[in-house]
This record gives structure tokens, sequence and C-alpha cells, in this order.
DNA sequence: CAGCCAATGCTAACAGTGTCAACATGTGTC
DNA sequence: GACACATGTTGACACTGTTAGCATTGGCTG
């Protein structure tokens, strides 16, 4: 019965989960973390180099937060899909989803899209990041009207994807203050003109 | 006739209007710009701390960048509402504007939001960087149609805001390609329910 | 015109950062 | 038990924003 899953590494005891962990943290409590990786290794109670150990440079670091923090939200959506049933409506519930997941995190998705393409996605895992992405793109049009011609499709669900992401960030940046209510009216007011 | 407008000062020549002068330049030449303070003293040929008797510190400087930059935003919509017919398809290409000027301007755009909505908001002046954006505001809401209530005027208002802002946003954080033939089908696309 | 003074600029320094090189230590393996 | 490798540490370099103190310039006042 090990303590920590199955690696229980050298001298720390994984240092790279505990820094993601910690990493993670400050993105749920903080609206502008300081990811700063000294500040982050002092705070881990490790030496500020330790960290290129487990990750080549602060980037990649960003980078790995990053992707956990698209995979959570890609999951979040998923089973506000499943929940939410076909339809409008049913669509309409999963684009509110996607504002209120935003504001509750508002650090961790403003640095998904700004880590995410970034010139550097085909550095080592050139799939990763992109990858989690195309799943969310694919599920964001997969909800679309049956009827549509695969263009409409493309278009109406690029057509709600820049809304709700409009939306969310136009809270996160202090443009619009969040209002349940509101965003509600304003996501299920789109009404998309016959085929 | 004085050389430079009115105040030609001291040493270097009106300091302060370079400064900004340069920061406007790399934010328009540069995807991600360095807008060091050191950096850009340097290249403005002059020591690192002269800045500090222009600008208070290094956010003040990227608040008059953002400032400028919100300002030129505006007038650049309102030239888009004045030229564009009203109704529906007028409004839709003031919405097509927003998102080209956002392509054109990459760099402005996201320093604009990254700034307005700050906490020193009140700092000194707290009303120049609200008041440029309630004109936005304003400016949206005013195309919305007459018959609405006021009510679903501000709500068509935001969602128009959204969408545009969103699609923007889409492009210029690499999540899709920038095509204007599909630009305008996206925001053309919206039709609003009854009243 | 002399002289003051405020505006403007410079140098030196401090704390902080990301990153590299060299060294030290623990851990698993033959 | 010895070797090799993974991990962690110390020290240093270049860079950043910022402050304090000193130097210069230019306009205003006498």
């Amino acid at each position: 019965m090990p303590g920590p899953p199955v690696n229980a590494p050298y001298h720390h005891g994984d240092l790279r989960a505990a820094a993601l962990q910690m990493g993670m943290e400050r993105l749920a409590s903080q609206e502008q973390p300081d990811l700063g990786l000294r500040a982050l290794a002092r705070d881990l109670g490790v030496s500020a180099t330790a960290l290129y150990r487990h990750f080549p440079n602060k980037d990649a670091l960003l980078d790995a937060l990053a992707l956990e923090g698209l995979n959570r939200l890609g999951r979040h959506q998923a089973e506000a899909a499943a929940q939410a049933g076909g339809g409008h409506d049913g669509f309409g519930e999963v684009g509110v989803t996607y504002v209120t997941w935003a504001v509750e995190n508002p650090a961790l998705l403003r640095l998904i899209y700004s880590r995410v393409g970034q010139v550097d996605l085909a550095a080592d895992d050139p799939s990763a990041m992109g990858e989690a992405f195309r799943q969310l793109r694919a599920g964001i049009a997969a909800m679309m009207p049956d009827e549509m011609s695969k263009d409409r499709r493309a278009a109406a669900a690029l057509h709600a994807w820049s809304l709700v992401h409009g939306l969310a960030m136009l809270i996160l940046d202090g443009q619009v203050e969040y209002d349940p209510a509101m965003v509600r009216k304003v996501v299920l007011m789109t009404d998309f003109k016959g085929s």
C-alpha cells in the first residue's frame, strides 16, 4: 500500500505532481496567481532549480497546467452535454455551463487560451493540447441541429463558441458583471435563420 | 510655430509622447511586443529611469497605451456605424468591422481588455478609460432595433458584443484561422427571436 | 542679465525573476 | 558493495521594475 499512488520517487516524493497541484490550487484560488518558478519552488520547500529536473522551462510548466485545465473543462462540458437534453434548449444549457465554468475558474481559463495556440505547440508533444481542444470543438459541433448542412453546422458551432467565449471573457475582464439570469438570457437568445 | 505641438520640453523633446509612440508602434508591428521599461528606454536612447518622470510606474504606461488604443477602436467603430446603414445588415457590418480591427491590431486589443477593468481604475483618473468604454458600449446599444424593449435591447447588445469579441479572441488565440468570409457568415447568422 | 527652481535626466543600487553549469546526494541495479 | 542515474542544491549571469541621490537643463523672476 504505497502512500502516493504508484511512483513515490526519490528525494521529495513526486515533485512534479506537487508542483502541478500547487499551481492548480493557485489558479483556483487567485484571480491573478503568481506562478513564478522561484516563488513556486520556495513554497514547495525546494530549491528553485529543482523544478528544471521535471520541466525544461517555465513555459513547459504553464503548458502542463493549461493542459490539465483544458482536460477539466472538456470533461465538464461533456458532462453538461450528456445531462442536458438535445435540441435548442439543451444546447443553450451547455453554453451557460461554459460561461459558469469560466466565471468559477477565471485564471485557469485565461491560462488555457493564452497557452494553447502558441508557437511551441509542436515542441515535444504535438498533439496533447491540440487534441484536447479538438475534442472540445467536436463536442460543440456535435450538438448542432441535425437538419443543417455541414457548412452551416460548422458556422453555427463557431457562432455558439464565440458567443459563450466572448461573454465569458467580457465578464472575466470586468466589462459586464456576472449575473446568471442575464447569462442565460443572452445565451438562449440566439436563433438561427432557416437552413 | 513650435516644432512639436505646444510643449517641446527640456532635454529630450517630449519623452512621454515618444515613449507612447514607440509603444504603439510595437503594439502595431508585433504580436507579443516587449514593452519592458528598460527595453523601451534603451531603444529610445534614454536611461531606464527617465521614464519615471513621465509615468509613475510600468502599469501607468500600459494604461496610457491601452487608453489610446481604446480611443482608436472607439473612433473606428463610430465610423463604421456611421457608414453602415441601419437595420440588421448594417448592424452586422459593424460587428464584422470589430473583428477585422481586432485581427489587424491583436496586441493592442489584448492590451485594452487586459488593462481596462483592473483594480486601479480609480487611481487618479477614474473616468478616462471607463468613459471611452462606455462610449463603445453605447455605440453598440444604439444600433439595436427600435422596436425592442429596453431590457431586450440591453441583452441583444451584450449578445452582439459577446459574439464579435469572442470570435475575435478565438482568432487571436489561434483557435480558428482568420477568414473574412467566414467571419461575415458567423456574425450575420444571428437572428433575434420575437420581441 | 543673474539667479533661482522646478522639470528632467543619469548613475548606483536593491530585490526579484528565469536559466545555466557544476557539484552533491539519494536510489535502484548488477 | 559499486556503479550509474535521477534528483536536488549552490552559485552565478543577465534581465526586470523600482527607489534614492545627484546632475543638468531650461524657463521664470528679480
